[in-house]
DNA sequence: GGCGGTCCTATACTTTGGTATAGGTAACTA
DNA sequence: TAGTTACCTATACCAAAGTATAGGACCGCC
């Protein structure tokens, strides 16, 4: 019976989502709160076949969770689940090595068989995993930006006027002001607050 | 049998929660995707002893979603559920009347002890449901917000300009940095774009 | 009545944000 | 080689944001 190990921070959805897939009885299924501890528990004595990871969750930061845990046990088949993210991610994700993406909009039944189906050395990736997902036009302007105009957005993610930007980026006021200025045309928004607000919407910093 | 109506967006979730109080017999579960369809259902044949509402799902703004569900069906015993809400939304949840909280955070068998609670006529509201919950010193600070500072603030975390929110709300532009300025103070920020993360971070809007 | 709070407005000011234009460097590319 | 692009800087200007101070209207409260 193939081992799987489920991360997720909220004991919760945890609880029922593993209970679930031991009750359909072709399963072992361990836990873990975090993405440590699962990694502490994936070094014990159980081989573990399958290690699905919740894209929001503590030491999980973006992607760099599942590159972690693809470095520390290549040999063992990834999962990402998540209840928000975009194509984007998902794209990301499997770009990186992961075997299957789970959203949470899938049904619990739809859920088994696509591990099952990830078990089975394939790769599960539900293209159509949400409504034809909104054009997407402006994810498309993030990736238009270039170096400088990313790290000045980050630094608006925090709030930060131009003259702080300037001094973190060891540039003049000016120079930021242009990148501020030529990454709110980017990204279709008209002043730095929008700007903020979309980069994290799409969950980007 | 008690009948329990679950209303959460995420398809894996509800069904797997259904499944695991399915699975102690004490209950018979519906679901339903969102608030609507779940009020659509309590019209229906079964009568429901308990509504458990998803905190974010569509046609729930807020807290909004459980005043409609308890004026609709004042009888019903209704609980939120939720991963993300601190101890604010709890407490606002308990005064406009929900008779439970349920945070995802909650163990699997937690949460049965906690439905068998309200079933029986008590209110659940695990105080300690979290982490001590970080001193919060700015969510006490929302608080402290008068009401046109509440709705100045709604407007800066869609990232409106002072003279666009000044037309919505039918005041002068001075008027409006007056209230920005003050609520700023009153959140510890430095500008408006620290000041619509914050609320953001907080899932205030 | 007076007191405190919220809300609104006004004038006046400084700082920050955003635009426009122009010019310079370096790297990559056709 | 010339052309393109990202990057940096400069000057200048206008608009928006934020601060300071003062005053009036309304409310509930002691």
């Amino acid at each position: 019976m193939p081992n799987i190990l489920l991360a997720d921070d909220h004991d919760l959805v945890r609880d029922t989502i593993a209970a679930y897939l031991e009750a359909s009885g072709e399963f072992k299924v361990l836990t873990a709160p975090n993405l440590d501890t699962a990694l502490e528990k994936m070094g014990g004595l159980d081989a573990i076949d399958l290690l699905i990871l919740d894209y929001n969750m503590p030491g999980m930061n973006g992607l760099d969770g599942l590159d972690r845990a693809h470095k520390a046990f290549p040999a063992v088949k990834l999962a990402l689940m998540s209840g928000v993210a975009n194509r984007e991610v998902a794209n990301a994700a499997m770009t990186r090595g992961a075997n299957g993406f789970i959203p949470k909009s899938l049904t619990a039944a739809s859920m088994v068989n696509a591990i099952r189906f990830v078990l089975s050395g394939e790769r599960y990736f539900p293209f159509d995993f949400a409504a034809p997902e909104a054009p997407t036009a402006r994810d498309e302007a993030f990736a238009d930006l270039s170096d400088r105009e990313m790290q000045t957005l980050e630094q608006l993610c925090i709030g930060l006027s131009n003259k702080e930007i300037a001094r973190n980026l060891g540039i003049q006021e000016v120079t930021v002001k242009l990148h501020v200025k030529n990454l709110l045309a980017k990204l279709g928004v008209s002043n730095r607050t929008q700007a903020a607000l979309l980069a994290k919407e799409r969950q980007l910093f």
